[in-house]
DNA sequence: GAAAAGTATACTATAATGGTATTGTAATCG
DNA sequence: CGATTACAATACCATTATAGTATACTTTTC
């Protein structure tokens, strides 16, 4: 399988409810809603707030909230601030010299190939924003086909 | 990163070569014309033999040569084989129940869009043969735009 | 100032990937 | 036929990345 960690489906979850409760809600709470581990549930929060996504409210009666529109949100955002960058294969990383059968990034097939299927998710999970994941009404998934 | 292991893309690399040499190669040569110890170039041809991609001459002036024609292999096929089905998350999973938020995958938004991801992710990666990556002209992601 | 709740660092456990060693089998050729 | 070449298969070890936890500390409110 090729796929996201656990940390950036929980990641997903968390700012989903966040965004459909639209209130300060403590770590504690977020965890059992999402069905994740507090500890991890922090965990996660940590990096979500040090992206900027979500904002801290300290002390008694205190928790997280969005700190951001949920129409800002994207899911290649938080995707790529916990998992890093959307890239099918390790040829696509900057440091990474793609020297196999003697080729360099410009002409390896494989490199152009995977440079444009990665260029294609990067822009499909860029596409759906929170607002999309929050309205109840339709599978997100339907903007995409008809990008078609 | 979210990507292909080193097995994939060296079976990737290694069919190539095969489809390009069209004739029968022994893994040692195999292994250094991919940049991959032998060792586990050798592991990486099992499962192509496996997967009836390739096959084995054995004895002496032996070793591997495709057993399909080019233009029937896919990108798709090949990464299967190896890494297993293209799943963006682990809610793709046959025997994955989405509990989370109390949502069955029916209804949960994430899965819904995670399988339209992966669904679009694997077309791409079907839609490319073998016989286009050989081929000298273009990158093989001209493909995959003009699709878009 | 006590308690609730976030902040930060560092650590451990588990799983997946990456890679290797060994032993066995088939085929060719002298 | 038997020595050599090269594939076949299993099982194993090493490394890395993910997943998850523990602990000590700070801020804020009541």
């Amino acid at each position: 399988m090729i796929g996201l960690t656990r940390e950036a489906d929980g990641a997903l979850r968390i700012v989903w409810l966040l965004g459909k409760t639209d209130a300060v809600t403590d770590a504690g709470t977020i965890a059992e809603s999402v069905a994740v581990s507090p500890k991890f549930t922090l965990k996660i929060l940590r990096q979500l707030l040090q992206g900027g996504v979500v904002r801290a409210v300290r002390g008694k009666r205190g928790g997280y909230a969005l700190a951001m529109q949920p129409g800002e949100i994207t899911v290649r955002h938080i995707v790529e601030m916990i998992d890093g960058p959307i890239a099918i294969n390790r040829c696509q990383e900057e440091d990474f010299f793609c020297s196999r059968m003697g080729y360099d990034k410009g002409s390896c097939k494989f490199h152009c190939l995977f440079a444009a299927v990665s260029a294609r998710l990067a822009r499909d999970l860029e596409a759906v924003t929170l607002e999309m994941m929050l309205s109840e009404e339709h599978c997100p998934s339907e903007f995409l086909i008809s990008q078609k």
